[in-house]
Parts: C-alpha cells; structure tokens; sequence
DNA sequence: CTAGATGCAAAGACTTTGCGCGACC
DNA sequence: GGTCGCGCAAAGTCTTTGCATCTAG
C-alpha cells in the first residue's frame, strides 16, 4: 500500500526526467511509508540510516522538489516549522496535538461545498484549502489532564 | 466599530497590569483597524509613521504578548511569514489569493459541529481549529487570466 | 559522456534575546 | 522611584544558495 504510493512519486519523478538517485528514492520511501507527517529534520534522520552521508540541504531539495510537483503536502506551522505529509498530498484534515505535536490525518466529506460556498460569498476562485484541528491526544489528555 | 475592539485590546492589557505605552498603542491601533491582515513589517511601517523610532523588536514583542493573551490570531504561512488578526481573534475561515496575497475574512457556521465530528472520531479533545482557503481574488483574475 | 544531483559551507530571511537607558504608574 | 518596556545589536533558527565534485542515464 505505501508501497504502491512509493511507485507514483517514482513514476512522477521518471515522467519529467529528474533522476532517481539513492538519496533521492531514500527520501521518497519515508515519506510514502511515514503516517506521522515527518519533519526535514526527522526525514533527514531517517535517510541517514542507509546514506549516511546525506546532507541536509538534500533533504530540503527534494521535499521541495516534491511540493512543487503536487506529490507531498507541506504543513508550515509559525512556532514549529514544517511537517510533510507524502501519503495523502491533496487538501484534507489534519488533526494536532498541541502537547506532543502527534498529527494524524482526517478525511472529512463536504468540503467541496464549502469551498463553493466560500467562492460564491467572496468572488475568489478558490484552488484549494487547508484545515487543521487543534487540541489533546487521547494519549495526553490522560496525562495532563 | 473599530474603536471598541482597541478599547477591548486596551482593557485586556490594563487588567494584567501591563503598561499602556505609545508604542504599544501604536500598534493595537493598527491592528484593530486594518482588515488586511497586515505582517510585522507592515505594523512597523504604520507604527513608524506616528513613532518614527519604533524598533521592529518591540512589534514583534507587542504582536508576541497580544497572541499568548488571545487578543489577536496569527496566520503563519510557511512561504510567506505571518499575517495578524486583531479584529476577529478567534478562529474563522480566511482566503488568500495567491497571486497578490490579499487577506479576507469569511464566516462559516457549522465548524463546530466538525469540529465535534473529528473529535468523535479521532478521540482528540479539539480546542480551535484553522481554516483557510486559497485562490485568486477577483482583481487577480481578472489580469491574470 | 554530460546534464543534473550531491555535500559542504556560506549566506539569507525572519524572529528572539540581552542589556543599558528611559518612561509609565 | 522602581519596575517594566524600549531601542539597538547580537545571536538563533530554519531554509536556501553557490560551487566543485560526482554520478545516473
């Protein structure tokens, strides 16, 4: 299954001539593979277990090649950086931790609607969205309570 | 109207003993009356024009405390900076043109009861939420094409 | 072979911090 | 008059860029 998502971003990739280095296919794995929305920081750390060598700037290039191409979501927050979502890289739901930073995917029906509705009430010819939820994971919702 | 939000703001600072300086007045000014969503270095800008000295330090202070009082909402952008609310400080939808950047607001109802549905769902105790939409404004269409 | 990618280090953009002077209460 | 806030400059963080070397196709 994420392998089958590994397969389009390669396929993606093929399709307009970029190369498929190691490093490259490395990064595309965790991020068709990770449901936790990985930071630069975090990919980076996973490449390295099989390239050790990889650089960070590495990993900047190619999330950002991959944003650019459609095939990952980027998720910018103002206090915490970034994460990428390389699963599901169409708009949907994102649901926040704000104690542990867990994030984890929602699909959500209507939006369509609402995005039409939006567009008929302001004039803007909307292209996309984004909604995050905020608040406590089951997990730390136990512990702070 | 704009007049009671920075009497609001005022009132919110007066109560945690917070001094009421010019420069800080300065900037609950602008932002209680800009419905543009201005970033730092446009409150900066303004703020300059009545307190010339006015250092960028002190916005970014006064714009930090106004958030962690809940009095103003911030719009990070990972590709852009961020853009500040003042007027409407709780979460609302906003759309963004992505050609000229232009801010609105739109209400929507309904986002609580999703917002239940995903907490339902995700067994997450949601406590605010973001939603924006992006596209082209009506000018931008308009030139653009 | 050769255009394109990597790794390194330096440069950038944005934001925060430390500190001495000055001003609100 | 004492404390809190201001302005300045320096330091941080995160991200991008330039360039010489290397490599996938």
């Amino acid at each position: 299954m994420s392998q089958r998502r590994l397969d389009q971003i390669t396929q993606a990739l093929k399709e307009r001539g970029y190369r498929l280095t190691p490093q490259r296919l490395a990064v595309l794995g965790v991020l068709a593979q990770s449901p936790d929305h990985p930071s630069v920081e975090e990919i980076h750390h996973q490449v390295r277990r099989d390239f050790p060598t990889t650089s960070l700037a590495t990993i900047y290039k190619t999330v950002h090649l991959l944003k650019e191409m459609g095939e990952v979501l980027e998720l910018g927050f103002a206090d915490w950086g970034s994460r990428y979502d390389g699963r599901r890289p169409y708009p949907h739901p994102h649901v926040i931790c704000t104690q542990c930073g867990a994030v984890v995917d929602h699909e959500l029906a209507g939006m369509a609607d609402i995005s039409r509705e939006v567009s008929d009430k302001t004039g803007y010819s909307i292209s996309h969205h984004r909604l995050d939820f905020f608040g406590l994971c089951p997990r730390c919702r136990a512990t702070v309570k």
